[in-house]
DNA sequence: GGCCACGTTCAGCGGGCCTTCAGGTGGGAT
DNA sequence: ATCCCACCTGAAGGCCCGCTGAACGTGGCC
């Protein structure tokens, strides 16, 4: 069980990793956002502690540099006091859990192997829908044994949709997720590249992945058709 | 050709990196001796470099623990100045050789290169993407059974590739890993580099081993082409 | 000192991707 | 049945991204 701890607080480090350790945890440390981030990319870690404030790179900013790039490595949060973390941020950058300076470490310890374990179930490697899958890494698509082209934007969409696989999101999130959190054009666009999916993941192969829910949003599902 | 570099001082330790794995090696780096010791005790490295002043435990300390252990991987130890090295201790401690700073990098290079041979285990690690075949060690390239003269830049660009064949790695990740953590030119490099790569392997051989996926970045196919 | 190779910068270009728009369609409510 | 609104559709244009060729600077080597 590899855990990489990114903290600054030399001392809070440090003990962080003698404990983990004797936990039977393999602990590797970076002490700003700019090491942890090179060091989550180099290395495969079952778990990431990333502190909220960092010099450098924030945590914010490193969690969802991760995410954008593919890295879906299980993430707890630590943050130095209630109120600092923004839960609603925190979500969008795809942190896992977190906890408020200072914590108990048992708990530490249980929270993090829970976080482990559901991460290692989850961690989308290949993200799969029915017979749709998608390799985030690889940018490739295939329905079946078929390989799909698809653009940015569409790939981008796809891959938001499959991340949610089963559950409806909103044109409100698919805004917020795939083009800006703070964009104000004609949200007709998501039907538009809805289509453009259509048309490319469905229409040839007679399928209905994307399903409409009036009012609602979309929904991927996740028996493919 | 694995490299452990042991040394706290940040920016000799990026150089060090950056400037290694152009020559091919790769790299992990330790800040301290704590972590040094474990590293090399986790991983099976080709040769060691070793910083003498470290925070934690200091570099005479790890060589000699290593070798009490049994670990007998090459070790190259760096000295601040001359005369700081106690050569009688250097050498009961079991380091291979020594260097002092500032010093030349190429000879450093030259010196790791002996010493890890000396130390055995010649481990022929060849990068292998299709019928594209890579020696990092030796710094060569072959298309099928075709050598291929490359230049430093392009050489690192193609091992980053490679290292990562099949998945799409963004221009600023290419920036990070072949240029600088903080190179701020222009990323236009990057493609006039992929034009370069490009004309030396693919077109030659009427491949297209190195994909565009626009908006994205760039992959390296693992089926060659 | 001069030559050469390599690394880097620059500006122009071309294609395809993103976005917009205007009109059409269908479901649900009254 | 009819109206309204959400969603669908096809086309068109502008712009961004990556490609390209050339020029410039620099450091090593003869």
């Amino acid at each position: 069980m590899r855990v990489l701890v990114v903290e600054d607080e030399k001392r809070l480090a440090w003990s962080l990793r003698v404990g983990l350790e004797a936990e039977g945890f393999a602990v590797d440390l970076a002490a700003d956002g700019t090491d942890g981030l090179w060091m989550a990319r180099e290395n495969d870690y079952d778990v990431i502690v990333l502190d909220l404030m960092l010099p450098g790179i924030n945590g914010y900013k490193v969690c969802s540099t991760l995410r954008e790039d593919g890295d879906w490595t299980p993430i707890l949060m630590l943050t130095a006091k209630d109120g600092e973390w923004d839960q609603v941020e925190g979500l969008d950058t795809g942190a896992d859990d977190y906890m408020t300076k200072p914590f108990s470490f048992p708990i530490l310890v249980a929270r993090l192997r829970a976080v482990a374990r559901r991460g290692a179930r989850e961690r989308p490697v290949q993200l799969v829908a029915g017979d749709l899958r998608i390799d985030p890494a690889a940018r490739r698509v295939w329905r079946g044994d078929t390989g799909i082209e698809l653009t940015a934007r569409e790939f981008s969409l796809l891959a938001f949709l499959a991340r949610n696989t089963g559950d409806v999101v909103s044109k409100r999130q698919i805004l917020e997720a795939v083009w800006d959190v703070d964009f104000d054009g004609d949200p007709n666009i998501v039907e538009v590249y809805v289509r453009h999916l259509r048309n490319k993941i469905d229409r040839p192969f007679g399928r209905e992945a994307i399903q409409t829910i009036r009012g609602a949003g979309y929904r991927l599902g996740s028996d493919g058709g």
